[in-house]
DNA sequence: GCCAACGTTGGC
DNA sequence: GCCAACGTTGGC
């Protein structure tokens, strides 16, 4: 059974143009220090996993494309290095505190499916990305509203 | 830039 | 274990 998931990137940061680039090869998606969003990524994400790719933090911020999961979790490499901004002196390399999967890209859709749109889409409300307060970069997605979002992403009406 | 909502830290 | 202070996220 395959899952899907929402994640969030800010655009600046890392885009679905910047993944779109690498040309299939997988990209470790560094930075998670959030435990809940981490323990998604160490227990249940699986290999073909499919990815909504989220830009936060811009305007529009909304789901852009697609992505899947790509490897098995391993260990952040940038939590070991003093000189990454995600460097965290209490990962250690016998007992790492923060791991992560390779995405690769999957899709750009042809337009984006913004958060107001999202939140004016009645099927959606369950979606954790429109509750109230929610700030969790990784979260799961029901197969119906994957299906979903992907129809909006490509369909050409508004 | 503002600020609400959260998560984390650390003194006690 | 409590909780105030602080830092971050992320929409607007």
């Amino acid at each position: 059974m395959k899952n899907y998931w929402l994640m969030k990137s800010e655009p600046d940061a890392f885009s679905i143009e910047d993944l779109e680039r690498l040309n299939g090869k997988s990209e470790p998606w560094d930075g998670i220090r959030n435990y809940q969003a981490r323990n998604f990524m160490r227990d249940e994400f699986k290999i073909g996993d499919q990815i909504l790719f989220y830009h936060s933090n811009c305007s529009p911020p909304g789901v852009v494309g697609l992505a899947e999961v790509a490897s098995d979790p391993y260990p952040d490499e940038t939590a070991f290095d003093p000189k990454s901004k995600y460097f965290d002196p209490k990962s250690k390399r016998d007992s790492p505190r923060w791991i992560l999967v390779d995405v690769r890209f999957v899709a750009k859709f042809p337009r984006t499916v913004t958060l107001a749109e999202m939140r004016e889409t009645e099927s959606l409300g369950e979606m954790r990305i429109l509750q109230k307060g929610n700030r969790l970069s990784i979260t799961p997605v029901s197969e119906r509203d994957y299906e979903k979002i992907v129809e909006l992403g490509n369909s050409s009406t508004s």
